[in-house]
This record gives structure tokens, sequence and C-alpha cells, in this order.
DNA sequence: AGCACGCCGACT
DNA sequence: GTCGGCGTGCTC
């Protein structure tokens, strides 16, 4: 709501941060306006009005009063960032090379970025009236009705949860509401309470993890939970939320993907009666803004999300919990590139809270924390349901001859598990019939025209597809160089294994799940209720399959075409490929029935491999952790990536060197700085992507102090070089990938 | 990012 | 003669 202009308020100096890419920030006068830190605002900018945020109002003006504009109109009586927030977004927006305005924007749900008022986005909860009870007991409708019904149960339930627990519900709910079955209910009137639902017992580990955390006393206290799948984690997440909840406390859960959200709400429903605030990216606009609001209003005693949940203010913050910490899905790859865990650890030690960081295959920055005493780290070692982990076969495939990338003894496997009535899954990494279509007469591969990297063959749409821009076109029958008809797809993708599995179990269901799958926002849930019940079946597919969904009847896992990862440029993908298949092997035997794993490779010698398969994930990590000790590589040293790209190659080279030669009259000057390493101007992994040329120059330092130094000095000669048209640039500190 | 100014090429 | 390409500069 819009402030009125009162005369008993001085003209202040408010230093504004607006959503534009300047490193600056822009002074207004207050014009009699009662303005505050956190506040928004209405200005004119350049031809234009903007909405900005209010940094600070004591600020002395950084140019000549007659400059100087007033403020049109202030949006916020009180401080839309509460101090907390407001702090970190300027800290976080700092410490990844953010322009403040854009940070502080981008944290916000867009709805409030234009300016919409908080009043506008009133709680919206729908509760079932006495005659939608006695409709959903005698089940007389159908369909998306009965569901909403069902979900709705005895209680409010906000728009954000139903957006999650079941996507489309409002076309049910106008024809509901119609019938006077439901209603839009007033705000949750009592507190959140634990439900008298069935706790599971904790075993002793989880009951001393538990301890430990909870006698630790109160304070930021960051702890690494790292557990086995099927350990019993997310038991301890509840545990402490229940604690906190009956503390008068909030609690955010982090998950890394967007699957992930609608499992981990049904558990917090089933055991808490809470409003929960649901933030992530298939919401609707207004539904963001809301549950944003109601975390901010305390109205949400849990805030449950992916990485931009971390964004969400926590007025009564008792607890954060990170699950799977490891996942790269938390590190943000365009833009504000902010890492959400690390976000998490910052917000967590501001608000003076514990911090939970689960996971089965912990980071190895995470590790080095726990090695260098910073985290407490509490481990699960055993599955609560008593199966032991399922033990890894390692098939070496050199000299065999492979029927689509499936080796004699894989087969074997998979048949003895259909032949036993029981589920297999085949995680291959790659998507598509085949990564590559060549020629056999003439040798011509087909390459992406803006990126000039092979193509991925699509069978069944007969097309070929680039994985790095979009790019399509229709798959030749012929080759377009030679005339020959000798195209063959080389390598397998996820399409090819699919076809193979058909055609060798005809009467089983084989199903593929990768991003070309399950385009569909429900399909994957679809798929996986189809499979719970655990008729045989045999899952393909990519990473997706990895992360959590318990498949009872599973009981077989083939890992086929690891190879890639142990020869990767990047020096995260020994770290990458020990978490994946921890992960995928971590999918079989969940329940009764033992499970194994099968692991097909050229190299059964590989060290990592080895390592891996003979001493588990610790050894693995440990293994990977001495090579960056050794080589000077994070945790035990820092980074900083310049990335830049334009259409025109002169361009981008033209940038390349004025940053490089800016960099090096900052060494100049400082002497000190001398031991921070420059890498580059080189080109980028890939060279072309999309048509625009791509270069990186790399920052290295032992030590964070003097890296910092350098980017301070260089951020803003960065903004002063000249910009020409479809140049992109962009800083990322601590890159989680090179590319 | 927007948005304007400004300076050169091919069109009614 | 002008429409429009994009290089350059600025925004409190």
């Amino acid at each position: 709501m819009a402030a009125a202009r009162q005369s008993d308020h001085p003209d202040l100096i408010a230093r504004v941060a607006l959503p534009v890419p300047l490193p600056q920030t822009f002074d207004y006068l207050s014009a009699g306006f009662p303005v505050y830190p956190g506040c928004r605002v209405r200005v004119p900018f350049g031809r234009t009005r903007r909405t900005g945020v209010v940094i600070d109002t004591s600020a002395e003006p950084d140019l000549v009063v007659e400059r100087i504009k007033p403020i049109e109109a202030v949006l916020d009586a009180e401080p839309l960032f509460d101090n907390e927030l407001f702090a970190n977004l300027r800290r976080g927006a700092e410490y990844w090379c953010g322009a403040l305005g854009e940070v502080l924007f981008g944290a916000l749900p867009s709805a409030l970025r234009e300016g919409r008022a908080p009043a506008e986005f009133a709680e919206e909860i729908w509760r079932a009236t006495a005659a939608g009870a006695s409709a959903r007991d005698a089940r007389t409708r159908r369909g998306g009705s009965a569901a909403l019904l069902e979900t709705l149960g005895d209680e409010a339930v906000s728009a954000s949860e139903l957006d999650t627990l079941l996507p489309g519900w409002r076309a049910a709910a106008r024809r509901l509401a119609t019938a006077g079955l439901i209603e839009r209910a007033q705000s949750a009137a009592h507190p959140p309470r634990a439900r008298d639902a069935a706790v599971p017992l904790l075993n002793d580990e989880q009951a001393d993890a538990l301890a430990a955390i909870l006698c630790a006393g109160g304070g930021f206290r960051p702890f690494l939970l790292q557990g086995i799948t099927g350990s019993g984690k997310t038991e301890i997440y509840l545990r402490l939320t229940e604690q906190a909840l009956r503390a008068g406390k909030q609690a955010l859960w982090l998950v890394p993907e967007i699957g992930l959200v609608p499992q981990a709400l049904r558990r917090l429903r089933a055991r808490f009666d809470a409003r929960i605030a649901v933030l992530h990216s298939n919401l609707a606009e207004g539904e963001r803004a809301r549950a944003w609001l109601d975390a901010r209003s305390s109205a949400a005693a849990i805030v449950l999300g992916t990485r931009s949940a971390v964004f969400a203010p926590l007025p009564h913050a008792g607890l954060i919990v990170v699950d799977e910490e490891h996942d790269a899905s938390y590190k943000q790859q365009e833009g504000f590139r902010y890492h959400a865990r690390d976000f998490a650890l910052m917000r967590a030690q501001a608000l003076g809270v514990a911090i939970v960081l689960g996971s089965a295959t912990p980071s190895l920055e995470t590790l080095a924390n726990v090695e260098a005493g910073r985290y407490t780290r509490l481990r699960l070692r055993h599955r609560v349901r008593a199966r032991p982990p399922s033990p890894v076969h390692v098939l070496d495939l050199r000299g065999l001859t492979l029927a689509h990338g499936l080796s004699p003894a894989l087969l074997d496997a998979l048949d003895a598990c259909i032949a036993r009535g029981e589920q297999a899954l085949v995680f291959k990494n790659r998507r598509g019939y085949a990564p590559v279509l060549l020629c056999h007469a003439c040798g011509w591969h087909a390459t992406c025209p803006h990126c000039n990297k092979p193509l991925t063959l699509y069978r069944g749409r007969r097309q070929l597809l680039c994985h790095h821009c979009g790019h399509t076109q229709r798959a030749p029958a012929a080759c377009p160089d030679c005339g020959a008809d000798a195209l063959i797809p080389q390598g397998q993708g996820t399409e090819r294994l699919e076809e193979a599995l058909i055609a060798r179990y005809p009467e089983v269901p084989v199903l593929r799940v990768d991003r070309d799958s399950t385009r569909r926002r429900n399909a994957f849930d679809k798929l996986l209720d189809r499979l719970a019940n655990g008729e045989p079946a045999i899952l393909v597919g990519t990473q997706m399959l990895a992360k959590g969904h318990d498949l009872p009847n599973l009981t077989t896992v083939a890992i086929v075409g690891v190879d890639e990862g142990l020869h990767s440029i990047d020096f995260h993908a020994g770290e990458r490929l020990a978490q994946l298949v921890v992960q995928v092997a971590g999918r079989a035997g969940r329940a009764e029935k033992p499970g194994a794993v099968w692991l097909q490779t050229h190299e059964p010698a590989h060290p990592l491999l080895e390592t891996l398969l003979k001493g588990g994930y610790d050894a693995a990590a440990a293994l990977e952790l001495g090579d960056r000790l050794a080589s000077g590589l994070p945790p035990f040293a820092h980074m900083a990536l310049l990335r830049a790209e334009a259409p025109r190659r002169e361009v981008l080279d033209g940038f390349m060197a004025a940053a490089r030669d800016a960099l090096a009259q900052i060494r100049r000057g400082q002497p000190a700085l001398a031991h921070v390493g420059i890498n580059g101007p080189t080109t980028a992994p890939m060279p072309l992507r999309g048509g625009r040329h791509r270069a990186q120059l790399l920052l290295e330092s032992a030590q964070r102090p003097p890296l910092r130094q350098v980017l301070a000095g260089w951020l803003p000669a960065l903004y002063a070089l000249p910009h020409p048209r479809g140049l992109r640039w962009s800083i990322d500190a601590d890159p989680v990938d090179l590319y």
C-alpha cells in the first residue's frame, strides 16, 4: 500500500537499488515520504520509471543535489525484506558478484517485483464444507473433484500446497465451490502442531543423531547428516521440525529438484497440522507471491521448496534443512550464480539456528568442512528396514561382444530378475537414440550448425537434436555428403536401450524415464504409480532415476556406460561419478527383497572405480580429496571464472583481452596479489554454443582473501569496459562446472 | 537492461 | 530524400 506523503518526514537522500545489471545504486530525494531500508519505491529512471528497493537513507549523496530526482511513491509502509534477509542478500550479492538490484528483485516472486502490494495476495486457503465432507465419504464425486476432496480432508489447505499435490486442481475447485462443497477458508485459527499420527520409532543411530543435534543447544550449528539411502534421514528432519514448531519457530526445507517437492510435502503434511508455504518454479505467479508472503508473516510454519526457496523470509526461523546437499542443482547456473546450500549456511549463521545438510554422498566441500572441524558429522550407516546395501558387481567389458551396449552377463542378470517377477533399472546418462550419426561410406557425421558438436539422433521422431542449444533438423535417410545409404547410429542413448530391451523382453513393460519422456508435469508420477504396485518392469533412464522414489520390487540395477566420467576435463567429474553410482545403486533392494547392482566398464582397474567399489563412498571421496589437495584445487583452493560470449569472434576476443589487461593492471598495483593465478583467456570447453563464441578466464588462489581483493578491483573495471552489442559476460565465484 | 542519439546503407 | 541497421553512452 502506498504510504501517504507526510510533511513531518524531512527530506533525506535514499540510496535505491534498481533491477538493472549495474554495480551501483542510485540516489533519490525522499520527497517527504517515510522511507525505510527494505521498502520498494517507484522512481524515475532515465526516460522511464522503475520499481526499486531502498538500501539506506543516511548516505551522503554521491553526486550534486541538483541532479537528484525525487521518489514518486513509496510502495511499502513496512519493509518487504527483514533485517536478516536484507543483510544476507547484500552479502550474497557481493560474494557471488551479482548486481544488488538484480539480486534483491531476483529474491522476490515476480508478482512483487512489479510493485503490486502484499495485500493483493491474501492468503488463499480452501477447505471442504460439511456437504463436501459427506460427498467425499459417500464418494459421489469422480476424477479431479474426488481427488481434491480427498486432498483437502478435514483441513484448510493452502493454494501452493494444492498446486504441488494436485496440479490443475483449480478446475475442480471451481466446480466444487459452485456446488457448495468447498469454500475459501479464513486463516488457520490454531497454531501449528504435530499430529497424533503414528510416529516411527528411531533406531539407535537415528536416536543418537537426533540427540546430538538437539543437545547441541541453541545458536548456529552446522551438521552433516551422512546417511545411506533408506537410513531414515527424513525422519530426523521431521523430528527436528517438530521441535522447531513446538518452540513456535519456522523450519525451512530445501530439496534439489521440483520432483522431490510433492513427496516431501506429503510427509510433512502427514506429520504436522501446520501451514506449509511451498515455493518452486511450477507455481502460478500469484501462488509464489502468496507462499513468500505467508513465510514473511509467519502464517506458514514450514517453508518447503527448491533452490530459490532459500530467499524466503523467515522471521521466526528455528531450523534449516538442505536435503541432498551435494546436488549440483543447488547452484544457479545463469544470471546471479548463487549456491543455495551456501546461502542457506549464511542465513543459518545470521539467524542463529541449526542447519542440517543431508546426503548419502556429501560434497567434497562439505567433507572438507567436517575435516576442518567446522561442521559436525552424524552418520546413519544402516538402513531402517534391516536390508544391507546391495552388492555391486563389476562387469569388465573389454573384448566382449555387446548387444546395443549390453554385455551378456548383464543380460543374464536382467533375465533372472524378470524371471523372479521383479523390477530392473537400467541407468544410462545419455538421452536420445545415439549420440552420433555417422556415414560408414565417407566418414561424415551430423553436427550442429550453431555449436559444431555432434547431433544426437532421435530415431522415434526421425530427428537430430542438439543437446547444447536445442537445434533440431530432420534425420537424413542417406548421407548428405556422399549420398550413400550407409548412415550408422554410433553409441547408445536411453531410447536405443529402450528399443533393445523391448525387443528382448516383449512381455514386460519397458518404461523410459528421461527429460524427453517426462515432459508433461504428471507423467513421471503416473509412471511411478504404475511401478509402486510391483508388477515386473524394466526402467531405462538418466539421472532422473537416481533420486528419491521408493520402489519396493526394484531389485536389479544396471549402470551402463559411466566410463565417459572417468576422463572428463572437469575436475568435479570424479566426485560426480562416485555420487551417481552410489545414488543409482541405492535404488536397488530397498524393501524386503535383496538387491544387486551391475556396473559395466572398460576400466575395472580405474583407481576411482576400484576405490569406490572396495571402500565405498567415503574411500572414493577421500581419494578425490587427496587429488584435489595435491593439485591445488577446490575445496583446497578458491576460484572465480569470467565467462563471456558473443556472436562475433572479434568482439569476444577484444573483450577478453581488455579484461585480462585490467587484471594485469590490478596485480601491478598490488604486488601482494601476485599469487592469484590467472589462467587464460582461453576458449571455453564448448568454444561455440548456440551460434555464440565463448571464452573464459579463470582466477585461482590458495587463499580466499587475495582472490576477493582481486575481484573487488576487477569487477568495476569489467563494468567500465566497452560493451559491444551481443556481448554477454558473467563472473562465477566458486564455479561448480567449468562450462 | 532499456532507451535515445547518431551516423552510414538501400528503398518508396 | 527517409527507414533502419547497430555502435555508444547514460540512467540518481
